[in-house]
RNA sequence: GGUACCAUAGCCAAGCGGUAAGGCGUGGGACUGCAACUCCCUGAUCCCCAGUUCGAUUCUGGGUGGUACCUCCA
């Protein structure tokens, strides 16, 4: 499999440290809110890349982070009058609603910042010992970037350079510009921990490294996250890692792209920011999964209704799919595959292959979705011309769909398959309407059970199919 | 100013040396009592100009037009 890693800027074959496992990392959200649109790109993407390792049959080790104690969540504490850890609870809990909902499968550890304060602390203490970290006359500490001389490979960015960018503040307290705070010494009315140089906080990004640390070890594989990450955080991240523990701090790095709203950038200010739950609300979660899907995770990704409408219609083509297959199966005699099913279903399974060989390339989602889609084409079509088809074969292309949506994490979701003898009664009505070639009385029970029952009536080969119409 | 990225049909989006996947939409047709679903057909001088090459959407250079990062924003 190969990935693009920043560290390189080019498409690496991914080589773990150890055969058939796999150690990766991936930044969190700041519980402060729910996630917005743009978090969920890189939650989804890494999702899919952990679940992408499963399926090849690697044992993956993932955890990904809650920053938990920061200024954001403190500002959001102070304006509720509550302390920082009744909005850090309750921003954890809303994550997971919205990340369940997405598919997205909980990750080996989701550690906290605040549970993390030994090995935080003591990666600190490292620091300050080698003398790559230093307390400044606030109590602050602050890395000494000067002490790190690859400052700078992730983000392919000079020093100097990154110097004159450098925004330099007023009443320095910094030996140097470039230099970062690794702990916020203790303000007023905040929230603190009792360290050996003083009482603070974490800095932001000393929180990641003691996590990985912590869980994962001295060196991993895969390090992600978005984009802006890279400069700083994980420049900083790779710095304080590298200066405390002599060695690689990670041998990948995979950065997702920004997401964009009606081709703007989101922000407070354009009014353009919103949540994923809201988004949602309109298009349902695993459209936005399905969005999410649609392009390169490098590429930038632009947010519209139309791309959330096209992208809800395809997902229903995928759903259509995995219905007609199911109600086939049920239908269909119970008999072994012929010899031109046992050929079809070989020709079915190069999708499969170029499933796998998209996936492999740097996950191309966009290619492996149009690998899905020419498998339902397939299927469609032959199922169609084939209504005699057996249910072994039904089903074992059943279940190939449903393994490559499932990589994706796809048609997930699984209608009630009962309706209630109301219904029953309607649909039978319907039929001897029918029988009785009265038309009319037959549309209108159809259309009483689309409006008032959300039950769609399909009339097929087989009988009749229904389904329930998402709201 | 520094560092990168992008420009493919009405829309979304792969491909990246041998004249272009897939989805949505449009217009036909088949199936249906009608419909829905499904199937078949329908669509691209690949931003512009040079260059390299037998051959370029794909490589190089130059335009033009977008975008991102440069201290806490995924």
């Amino acid at each position: 499999m190969k990935l693009f890693n920043t560290l390189t800027r080019q498409k690496d074959e991914f080589v773990p440290m150890q055969q058939g496992q796999v150690k990766m990392y991936s930044c969190g959200p700041t519980v402060y809110n729910y996630f917005h649109i743009g978090n969920a790109r890189p939650f989804i993407i890494f999702d899919l890349l952990r679940r992408y390792f499963e399926y090849r049959g690697y044992q993956v080790q993932f955890v990904q982070n809650f920053t938990d104690i920061d200024d954001k969540v403190i500002n959001r504490a102070n304006e509720e009058g509550v302390t920082f850890d009744v909005i850090a609870e309750r921003y954890i809990k809303e994550y997971f609603v919205d990340a369940d909902a997405l598919g997205i499968h909980r990750a080996t550890v989701h550690p906290r910042a605040t549970e993390t304060m030994d090995a935080i602390m003591d990666i600190v203490k490292r620091l300050l010992d080698k003398g790559h970290a230093y307390v400044a006359q606030n109590g602050d500490v602050y890395f000494r970037t000067k002490t790190f001389e690859t400052y700078g490979k992730l983000s392919h960015q000079p020093m100097d350079e990154l110097q004159a960018g450098a925004r330099i503040s007023v009443g320095e307290i910094k030996e140097d510009p470039m230099d970062f705070a690794v702990w916020k010494a203790a303000k007023p009315g905040e929230p603190f921990w009792e360290a050996p140089w003083g009482k603070g906080r974490p800095g932001w990004h000393i929180e990641c490294s003691a996590m990985v640390n912590q869980y994962l070890g001295e060196t991993i594989d895969i390090h992600s996250g978005g984009l802006d990450l890279i400069f700083p955080h994980h420049e900083n991240e790779i710095a304080q890692s590298e200066c405390a523990n002599g060695c690689d701090f990670s041998h990948y790095w995979v950065h997702n792209g920004f997401l964009t709203i009606d081709n703007e950038k989101m922000s407070k200010s354009k009014g353009n920011f919103f949540m994923v739950r809201e988004a949602a609300q309109a298009y349902g979660y695993e459209t936005i999964r399905m969005f999410m899907l649609s392009a390169h995770y490098r590429s930038p990704l632009n947010y519209s209704e139309e791309s959330l409408k096209m992208n809800k219609v395809s997902l229903e083509r995928l759903y259509e799919a995995r219905n007609n297959l199911e109600f086939r199966m049920e239908k269909a005699q119970d008999e072994p595959m012929t010899a031109e099913e046992t050929e079809k279903y070989a020709a079915l399974e190069s999708y499969k292959q170029k499933f796998i060989d998209a996936m492999d390339d740097d996950l191309n989602t966009a290619d492996a979705l149009s690998a899905v889609f020419e498998l339902v084409r397939d299927i469609n079509g032959y199922s169609a011309a084939h209504i005699e088809a057996s249910k072994a074969f039904l089903t074992k292309a059943h279940t190939l769909f449903m393994e490559l949506a499932g990589v994706l994490g796809l048609v997930q979701a699984h209608e009630e398959d009962s309706i209630d003898a109301e219904i029953e009664a309607l649909i039978a009505a319907r039929q001897q309407a029918k029988t009785n070639k009265d038309f009319a009385e037959a549309d209108r029970i159809r259309d009483v059970l689309l409006q008032e029952k959300g039950i769609a009536i399909k009339d097929t080969r087989q009988g009749v199919q229904w389904s329930r119409v998402n709201q």
